[in-house]
DNA sequence: GCCGGACATTGACGTGGATCAACACATGGC
DNA sequence: GCCATGTGTTGATCCACGTCAATGTCCGGC
């Protein structure tokens, strides 16, 4: 049931003010899916107080330590959460639409641990640290989805940490590839959804570990050729790679429970 | 409550062990420091429902991809999530008093994503999942408590992650042992608190190599013979082996907001 | 007592992947 | 046009760890 949010936009717009948006904080809020629930009273509030920006790839969003001034919303492009040593980075965890950056630090109140840098161009909504924990103290609905939410993110890490532990680099690519082709026709050439490198990094491993991880992979079905991939051997490819639901499969975000749902009736219907 | 020694036992089977239990579901739930805030009427609606288990170390408490029944709180002991590949078991978290056990699945009712096995004979707190979720979703109060719980842990985990990414095996060692040094008095030996193949496993190494790390400590000030550590030169070690508040600090678990503080005006400490 | 089984230590060995380095290729600014 | 910068490939090298194996020690059971 979508609950249309008229009412609020008698309030002036004050991200009229707010560094150029091409598309104003309440609709964004409005398109975040994990927020459908949320009152639109409640996400009037919030976008009231909210910013956009759009931030070019490279920049830095906030730097490790640092206590959080806003809760950040990501609705367009990727960002890195960098761990950091001395000069070098590793990427720990990819955000990407319409990811919260490192909820856990703004609602506990604690320094970041991780610095978020843009990989690719990225517009992001900010809330003010306050406001946002306010809403989430006042709002019963936001607090499941943002729990919800965190939920997510937490066992989309755990999947990460297991990619990692669980499997080798070449394993890794090949899984990432295999997933790639998911849901295409076989035999239909599939672009890289992004730079070399930017994989690489999400795939814990060096630029050149990746691209020697890539030629091999014609031993096994899989042609790679600059950044398009072409499915040889499907077969091969999947007995060499098997893809494992509890590692590679997506991470939905379940509403814990959402009033109607429970009101309608399914109080203990297990919904796999 | 001391360790009865029970004979045997050392094979799993949560029927044998005994629903009724030294301390009930109830006051458990009301020494659980982060449920506090939480209605006395929510818990005891709760600890209605709830079962204790005592569980021998060894055993399993659930296996990757099971959907969860129950949500589990652990209250006494030590357990491991662990990731697992054929046969081989490698550690991804570890779970303490009073954690839960990967809240995540049981609220976005997913299957887990990681085996749960005790290391040290522990204490379980099992909530139906069903009446878990409920009561999150009809308690703000607790939905509050659970959202600051999941939090802390998702930053255990990144610290985690960083300490892996980050160090190197004898410097995790090393900087593990300064600090169990923490708060104790200098020169004072200390015990270490688990067997030296938890340690290890903690800290994402294998026994061997954990034992050479330990002989290689004596060069910069850090002695252990046996189950006992002694610092003897804690200068040396800790210019060897620094602490980083952002890796090495405790998980504080701070309550969103609540309503009464927020009046009082009295903010948890910030620790670190 | 003796024995089997965990834990721990130490040595020898192998290796996955990072690191260093050289080079090709594309891009964009001026 | 030309040059600077970032990306990707490939080769040579290194080393931090894991693996395998032998040995020692402690402990509980019979």
């Amino acid at each position: 049931m979508e609950l249309e949010s008229s009412p609020d936009l008698s309030q002036a717009d004050p991200d009229r003010a707010a560094p150029i948006s091409p598309a104003g904080a309440r609709e964004w809020l409005r398109l975040t899916p994990w927020l459908a629930g949320v009152p639109a009273g409640t996400l009037g509030r919030l976008a009231g107080e909210a910013l956009v920006h759009r931030v070019p790839a490279g920049s830095m969003i906030f730097e490790q330590a640092e206590t959080p001034v806003f809760a950040t919303l990501l609705v367009c492009g990727t960002v890195g959460l960098l761990a950091v040593r001395d000069a070098a980075e590793s990427l720990v965890e990819l955000a990407t639409p319409f990811d919260m950056l490192l909820p856990a630090a703004v609602l506990n109140r604690q320094p970041y641990l991780l610095r978020a840098r843009v990989l690719e161009e990225a517009h992001l909504l900010l809330i003010p640290a306050a406001a946002f924990r306010d809403a989430v103290a006042a709002d019963h609905a936001l607090c499941l989805a943002i729990l919800a939410l965190q939920a997510a993110q937490f066992r989309r890490q755990v999947r990460h940490i297991k990619n990692m532990q669980l499997r080798s680099a070449v394993e890794r690519a090949g899984t990432y590839l295999l997933r790639l082709a998911q849901g295409q026709s076989a035999r239909r050439p599939i672009r890289l959804p992004m730079e070399k490198r930017l994989i690489a990094s999400q795939l814990g491993m060096t630029r050149e570990t990746f691209s020697r991880a890539l030629s091999a992979m014609a031993k096994h079905g899989l042609k790679v050729d600059g950044d398009v991939l072409v499915i040889e051997d499907l077969e091969r490819a999947r007995a060499r790679f098997p893809l494992d639901p509890l590692i590679d499969g997506d991470e939905a975000i379940n509403p814990v429970m959402k009033a109607e749902f429970r009101a309608a009736g399914a109080p203990h219907g297990e919904p796999q």
